[in-house]
DNA sequence: GAATCCCCTTACCGGTTGGTAGGGACGTTG
DNA sequence: CAACGTCCCTACCAACCGGTAAGGGGATTC
């Protein structure tokens, strides 16, 4: 039939979809499954019978995300400097799109709330990611020398640096307006490469 | 009387600074007045005739905050130049004591959710505390040209990086264990105070 | 055309939420 | 000793939470 391009997303990619925006939002305990269903014209039980439980849903979208991390590294092209590849990495991961802020705070959110149903271990999703990054990090030129605890310690600062922003992004467009909001947002990108590249440069710690 | 002393934190400080801990680790909808008060001993009806209404206490942990955070820059010394202030106050921000990871906690977990509730304004507490930074930033040498989105995407930047610490912190722990983590958080500092460093001294992007 | 499966519904469950009503123990003040 | 304010209690409320049970409509399969 005619569906065949179109395939509207299913009612399951739909919720997904819509969960994670709304996890993004409020947070886990901020949302209710009954509200996500209700923003789909939907009953809750919709989304029991495709998910069974609220943590399996919340854990689907994390999945997600954990995913477009891992691709986001495949962006970078192989030819290039550790240096150069880095900053790709980091830069990538962040701009204006609604799914990306999501991403960046729904995982936030993650890192603030894990500890507290760290039997879900949820945390574990970002664990490769992580030793990529400090993989790469030790292969930038002056970094080879560094200690374990300064590459994490880096590895940490330069992701806060690069999250932040889509965080505090509504905060901020309150507080200064919009338009200054929309000027800071342009710039950012560039700015965070300028930046990270500065903190590469210097090398670690004596 | 012998009380004059000791003094014994009034039920009500208790309260206020339980409610820090707890808002700081769940978050305001993870945490239910009745937890709050059972911390102490009490039923919630107690914390509710000191402060009426949940918000109201959230309300006053915040307030707490801003004022501790406003009283952060008199501490750096006077005479010094004002890439050093900056840098002091940054560091400053941070450290192992539990009242200031719990700030930084808190803060991240405010800036996320206010967007949801922000006719509580929450956010306006934070407003003089960025505006002094990019005034303190506009006046280290090389920066006094800067655009004031360059000025406010680099302050985000960094706070990014001094407060992602804190938050990630047990999530870390439960990724890497608790030595190497300890290790990290041994060198946060003094590696923050170096990558601080590093980006005043490379100038806003030309 | 009967059976089956998929998707989603209404109805309901026990438990928890923030908040209200009212009272009792205690110290202070007249 | 009576009155009063402070502080905290038990009892209760409607609303909402995540999840279970059971069934109905519609397409597919035999």
């Amino acid at each position: 039939m005619a569906t065949a391009f179109k395939t509207s997303a299913s009612t399951r990619d739909r919720m997904i979809e819509e969960a994670r925006a709304l996890f993004a939002e409020r947070g886990f305990y901020g949302v209710s499954i009954a509200q996500i269903a209700a923003e789909l014209g939907l009953t809750k039980q919709a989304l029991l019978h495709h998910f069974g439980t609220k943590e399996r849903l919340y854990g689907l979208v994390l999945e997600q995300i954990a995913g477009e991390l891992a691709g986001l590294k495949a962006s970078s092209e192989p030819g290039t400097d550790a240096a150069r590849q880095l900053q790709d990495w980091l830069v990538a991961m962040i701009s204006d799109t609604p799914p990306r802020i999501e991403r960046s705070r729904l995982l936030m959110r993650e890192i603030l709330d894990n500890q507290v149903r760290a039997e879900r271990a949820g945390s574990w999703y970002l664990k490769p990611f992580l030793g990529e990054l400090v993989t790469m990090l030790r292969g930038v030129p002056g970094w080879s020398g560094a200690s374990d605890a300064q590459l994490r310690a880096t590895v940490v600062q330069l992701l806060g640096a690069v999250n932040y922003h889509a965080v505090s992004g509504p905060t901020f467009r309150g507080i200064f307006g919009t338009e200054a909001a929309q000027a800071m947002n342009d710039i950012f990108a560039s700015q965070l490469r300028h930046m990270v590249h500065a903190v590469l440069a210097a090398g670690p710690e004596a």
